[in-house]
DNA sequence: TCAAAAGTGTTCTCTCTACACCCATGT
DNA sequence: ACATGGGTGTAGAGAGAACACTTTTGA
């Protein structure tokens, strides 16, 4: 079980009263979904995977270390999105009161309880949002975790704080960079059809593409590889597949092409 | 002269290692200018106005003071934009030679020997840019300022740190969001000619606008109110006046319509 | 009457959309 | 053969760019 990396006694290792927060989208038979834990506390709390910047590490690399250690999978698409930084983001009576409420002595809660004077302070949170293949991730709980889930994005649980007006603005701003950064790859795996890169954009945007002038458009993009045919048994014609294109050797993953 | 409101030994009463820098943008005359203060040690050292964030108030009201401190004006068009979190975001060493250098009493100086421990620390930055009319804004000096003056975008002088960085992704910000928000107007006074909007335009995207298109598209928004004419006495066809569309009796500035 | 600059209209092109048609596949 | 769904082409609508022309103003 992984560390969330957070303070202990050498509390000073991180930066006090600010914390990272991600939005993991991942994207599965026409929806989007978001990996969301589950809070050890009775009474079902569901808050984003997030976690603190060391002294030594940028927070570039802090987001991309605290999602390697959720996901189990390197080399993730990060975008930072936005700051909140509202004075209500600070969870000292809630957390006094669900410690209260969950006395037995579980790892994290005890470490909950022993780094209060810390995460009882305001916190201002910088939102990362990250998109993955979810066929790749194996979701890992942390101590403080009871679980850690996969949600469509319609049937998201109650959200602890602002979570989900933060999930909200991830979203939007997925939606404006989608097509401007061409990232959507991350969310497919290697190979994919053309119908299954257009549900993705429909899930994204809610709203249907047209199948031929989407093809058309994606095409003239001139960014994917066509590669062989799939066959499915199903008694129809048989789509391409296709792959994001890569530049001569490099071995990289789509997001480091832009 | 303001204080920038800085950690003293109640330093408690700001969050530590979390800093705002403002991009202050105005226009004239076709030119882009960004408020750019020069700092009190000997040497030309140039750096954007900034300050920290108060346990008490949000990053968006932080943000508004200092504004508010340096430009004498309230109701500034604000948008956070992005933020700055390297490991090399830390002033120590530079600080601690500049303060040798820089031996006599000055309150600012003293105030920063004496802030040391707390302003040595790394530090993450959120940026955020300021739209203002240049003519409604009396530059205000801290006690840390030598001098505070409009720089065009072209003519900057060299930034610490990141600096220049962070005004060039200010920029991109604003190119991004120019169109998209309607925020051009928070640029130019109350009424102006539409060729005053136009090489606005230009000015920010860098690059010519077709006259009558320009017009058509702007016009075509639905958002300008058409004056009287303006008369310069040159000898030629006076240009209307126009005023951002406000909505019923609202006395408000333009950015409070979006 | 003229030059300068503002206002306005027209055409052309390019893109996006909608509709149509053809092709491959397994039953 | 036929139903199903994928690939592709074409015509129409709309946005944007380029060009032209008219109007106003003060010298």
């Amino acid at each position: 079980m992984p560390d969330i990396h957070p303070p202990t006694d050498r509390s000073s290792e991180y930066i006090k009263q600010l914390s990272i927060d991600c939005v993991v989208f991942g994207y599965r038979d026409g929806k989007l979904y978001v990996l969301v834990p589950e809070l050890i506390f009775r009474g079902n709390y569901y808050g984003l995977p997030g976690g603190f910047i060391r002294q030594s590490e940028s927070i570039d690399d802090a987001a991309r270390r605290i999602l390697e250690g959720r996901t189990g999978i390197t080399n993730i698409y990060l975008e930072q999105f936005r700051v909140f930084g509202g004075t209500e983001r600070n969870n000292r009576k809630a957390l006094e009161r669900l410690l209260a409420l969950n006395t037995e002595g579980d790892g994290g809660i005890d470490w909950m309880r022993n780094n209060l004077h810390w995460l009882g302070e305001r916190f201002v949170s910088i939102g990362y949002y990250a998109l993955v293949d979810m066929h790749m991730v194996m979701p890992v709980k942390t101590k403080i975790d009871a679980s850690v889930n996969w949600y469509p994005l319609d049937e998201l649980p109650p959200m602890i704080m602002d979570h989900g007006e933060i999930i909200g603005e991830a979203l939007r701003s997925l939606r404006r960079d989608l097509d401007e950064k061409l990232i959507a790859f991350n969310l497919l795996p290697e190979k994919f059809t053309m119908k299954e890169l257009r549900l993705l954009y429909e899930a994204v945007y809610d709203r249907p593409f047209a199948r031929n002038n989407f093809q058309k458009k994606i095409l003239d993009l001139g960014v994917l590889e066509r590669l062989e045919k799939k066959y499915t048994g199903a008694s129809n014609r048989a789509p391409y597949l296709y792959r994001f294109q890569r530049i001569d050797t490099a071995p990289a993953s789509p997001h480091q092409l832009l």
